[in-house]
DNA sequence: TTGTACGCGTTATCAT
DNA sequence: ATGATAACGCGTACAA
């Protein structure tokens, strides 16, 4: 396979490049019988059109950056794929960069995506909190999962508080009166808007966390297990914990199932990321709530060719959760 | 921040288009005093040089294309950091299509990535079976952690007999005897490579598997728990478990400390894959083998380049994996 | 219906 | 040391 242009096709076909040009992007004011041996003169040399050309011309490269600070691409990856999917493959590739971390390879990878034209960019970040904005480019931006500082830029982000509630929510439903809540690091914002939600949801129904707070902690199953046993110690007469994600969720059950205590008709719990390699194995398989990100990553897409045709947005945008009901929780019976 | 282009520069610079690129570019050929000029108008315009343009005429598009059908990113995000390392983020950008394991969209993506004029590709494989070749393209093709089909296409995998060997092995230099082998799916020969190389390893010291076979299962966390119970219920004796995957060890550790068998001071415990959350996390934190698939990105990248400048290579190529020791296996006192 | 000619932004060759 | 000019591959207004 060697790389036909559309001045080879145009020869084999016995046309000018133009005509070559026309008949194979659908024009009209072609005749049926010159377009057709057009195509097939294209086949023959299997030409691909480049889109560099195109690109220079149209002034659209056909590209969207995808720019994430996100290691494991835990969260990136899903978004990636919903915003594949709503541009469409063959209309538009995207570029991912991992930064890192890194504010300076950000700034790097930002380059080179603005020298080859990417058309609009989308930035993910690695946890929810509010993220430096990359101020004034020449193509649009979207933030999705953790929002710009500046509110002039427009932010996806998932509903933390919703979420919390949601969760509460479910447990409630399923009966339950004493619900503890533990969760991780006070730090991120994720865990405070969860516990929010959370503590909203339980005044609503003129309820208390058992346990009397909020168990902030580390996002790590060591967590979940350490907070657990504090929590059995202080009030043994829990019926549901609500783990601000599945790892700690899977701590949790750990030490549940370590002290025979059965879930979920004694405790029920639910985590938080249906994070599925966690979430469908446990024992039992975990009830959790899910972000929804390959969602968000097709309205990013969606948001972003707005930009590009001109309709821009601003402002932070909160999308809603969803409950994933699996074996963990169940009705009090 | 809007679009300069070279003509502005030069413009603003007062001199020719021609004269602007040298500067830009560093051609010794420039009067230091013009150059200056030059650089500092590019700075004031943020000038930033058209990558599509620069491709046509140099015939190099400075872009990579990553295929690949692993849903979950799992192997493909670091096999794309190592690339991205390798290649340097400001040379070559990396576009990422996951195909999803649809043969179709994996021939759109194809086409897609063709016509953007990719300098190569690297294909990854959702598991580490032989995967049918791309056939002949315009570009140089790399196979990763998947081989392909064809032996004149070039192949870069992970050494799972190796991996068994080591697994093996260190639990030998732990001291134990009675090691037994509980993995995945047989389908995949990865499990029959890991248990190859365990065998042979056992063979060498005169040992054999204790269990008397190789429990293969499925990929979870359910069978490793399903088989442990069997296996202990065969052969209590048993002072050693090497589980297929890191899901699987999951499983086993799981029942051991249900049935109170301490890890590792009587039993000691390996996994496979080093997928961190979950060998991390565990009680004790688990001995795994790490695919090195970083190191194995930047091999293809390497690759890559060596083949766009005309060095190809083909066949398949084996790497090392690497033991990562943690807390669940030790000597055994 | 088809072909000619120009331009997209850049680099490279050749004059000057 | 600098500038005019011709590519690179393609789309499109315009002429034929």
């Amino acid at each position: 396979m060697s790389r036909a242009t559309l001045r080879d096709v145009a020869k084999l076909a016995g046309v000018s490049v133009a005509t070559a040009s026309k008949a194979l992007n659908g024009q009209p004011q072609v005749r049926a019988e010159t377009r057709e041996r057009v195509v097939r003169a294209a086949e023959q040399l299997s030409f691909s059109p480049n889109t560099l050309a195109q690109g220079l011309i149209t002034q659209r490269s056909g590209t969207v950056g995808l720019l994430t600070s996100d290691l494991e691409g835990r969260f990136s990856i899903p978004i990636l794929m919903g915003a594949e999917d709503a541009f469409g493959s063959d209309q538009t590739s995207v570029f991912l960069c991992d930064a890192r971390g890194d504010a300076i390879r950000e700034k790097h990878h930002l380059r080179a995506l603005l020298s080859r034209r990417v058309d609009g960019l989308i930035v993910v970040g690695a946890r929810p909190d509010t993220r430096p904005s990359l101020g004034d480019l020449p193509v649009p931006v979207v933030y999705a999962y953790a929002p710009s500082d500046d509110p002039a830029d427009l932010s996806l982000i998932t509903d933390n508080v919703g979420g919390g509630r949601t969760a509460v929510d479910h447990l409630i439903r399923c009966g339950r009166r004493r619900i503890a809540h533990i969760t991780g690091d006070p730090g991120y914002s994720a865990a405070q808007d969860r516990a929010r939600g959370a503590v909203e949801r339980l005044t609503e129904e003129g309820l208390e966390l058992a346990g009397g707070e909020v168990w902030f902690g580390m996002w790590s199953e060591a967590w979940g297990r350490g907070a657990t046993r504090m929590l059995l110690d202080r009030c043994p007469e829990v019926d549901a914990i609500f783990a601000g994600s599945d790892e700690i969720a899977r701590g949790v059950l750990d030490v549940l199932h370590e002290e025979r205590i059965d879930v979920p008709s004694r405790v029920a719990v639910i985590g938080f990321d249906n994070w599925s390699v966690l979430a469908v194995n446990s024992r039992p398989p975990l009830t959790t709530i899910d972000h929804n990100l390959e969602h968000l990553g097709r309205i990013a897409a969606q948001r972003l060719s707005a930009a590009m045709d001109g309709v821009t947005g601003s402002g932070v945008e909160t999308f809603p959760v969803r409950l994933i009901t699996r074996e963990s929780t169940a009705p009090l019976r």
